[in-house]
DNA sequence: AATATATCGATATATTTTTATCGATAAAGA
DNA sequence: TCTTTATCGATAAAAATATATCGATATATT
């Protein structure tokens, strides 16, 4: 019972998908079909590897010809959840939440609608940046769960971000997108992504570092 | 001549790194030592990984004791080259580049040290954000080779970031930290790594579509 | 002092991810 | 119409990454 294991999408191929999908709105005025080929050849892939990640959205494609420029990006943001608003609650009124919030990109383009702000920082609380109310931290929990919103949002310092996320979990919430350089536990039904920037600037630096000093 | 390829440190190591170095600096008062198994234990990692991740910095450790804190500590922030001001520009001065510029944990723990900050909106030339000026974005190729700055941050929209990177690699800017969600063509010896944040989105939402329609 | 145990480094195995191959097929060109 | 070619989907091979095993060794326990 504990090996039912469902098969589930590799993660370097979710890393993968918002690129392609990028590509094509790019290029969706530019011709009817597009072959992985193509998309390989933008992004200095390997082919085979484009026609698997594309398949698992479930496309059908036409040999010789390739796939529907429209038809592929609409099934990858379908696969992706991308085609319907995700509503988010965002912690953390700081610069990074700030930051996020104004990005408007997420809401145009990859459906994160945050629907709420929290600060624990009493002087914020009732005021609105980007024209979104500022809450307490401890109304999390009560707000998560009688709106039913799926995804919270950590952009607050690393002391805190756990305390935060149980709050979260407690509230029902079953994806969080940790921004605080602390590994959160949750329950194993609950989804955390780390988006940590320090990480990112690790494989740079490391490369860098290795690079120059060869 | 062309298959010298250099052995060099996998990408998931360079990511786990620095989840290790925050768990030292959290830790660093507690005990002199510390062993794979705690370190994998916090992180739900496998204490081999652990090990084989540490061993590319070079730290020889004591069976049936483990690693000196601190030690670990150094060597891991000089492997990444986090224990020296590495020298970056910063090309957008938007809300994400202000984020960036602001958040002061790349300067005080990462060691980025951002020196410069362009933007081609003429309004904000000779302006200061965080007590750096704004510069014209032309002045790019001219300032990095003077200055010998190894990073630069790209925080534009897409549509630019390809001439921003291109005067970047002509200045003789080595690594690119790419925040705008297009692919950079650049030459072989420049490092560019996408800090994404869309590809951590989808991974999360692509994970939540997966696991709540089933 | 002898034995047990945790941990290291090294090596071997397993798993995951990427790349290569192959037959089938749809369009283009001879 | 027939051949050639680009591309698909499926499957196989290769490479990269993660996990398991094993002897050695330093500390703790009997």
């Amino acid at each position: 019972m504990k090996d039912q294991k469902i098969r589930c999408t590799p993660e370097p191929t979710l890393r993968r998908l918002p690129l392609y999908l990028g590509y094509l709105k790019g290029i969706e005025t530019a011709g009817q079909n597009i072959s992985c080929t193509q998309i390989a050849k933008e992004f200095g892939f390997d082919p085979t590897q484009v026609r698997k990640d594309i398949a698992e959205t479930g496309i059908i494609g036409t040999a010789r010809v390739g796939y529907n420029v429209q038809e592929l990006r609409l099934k990858i943001e379908a696969f992706l959840g991308w085609n319907k608003p995700n509503e988010a609650f965002l912690v953390g009124a700081g610069n990074l939440g700030t930051a996020l919030l104004k990005y408007s990109l997420f809401k145009d383009k990859y459906g994160l609608n945050i629907v709420a702000v929290f600060d624990d920082d009493k002087a914020k609380h009732g005021a609105y940046i980007a024209g979104k109310q500022i809450f307490p931290v401890e109304k999390i929990t009560d707000l998560a769960s009688r709106m039913h919103v799926p995804i919270g949002i950590i952009a607050i310092p690393p002391e805190e971000a756990q305390s935060v996320a149980d709050q979260m979990v407690e509230g029902g919430i079953k994806g969080i997108w940790n921004f605080a350089p602390v590994a959160l536990k949750v329950p194993e039904d609950v989804v955390v992504e780390n988006a940590r920037l320090s990480t990112s600037l690790a494989v740079l630096t490391g490369k860098l570092n290795k690079m120059l000093s060869i």
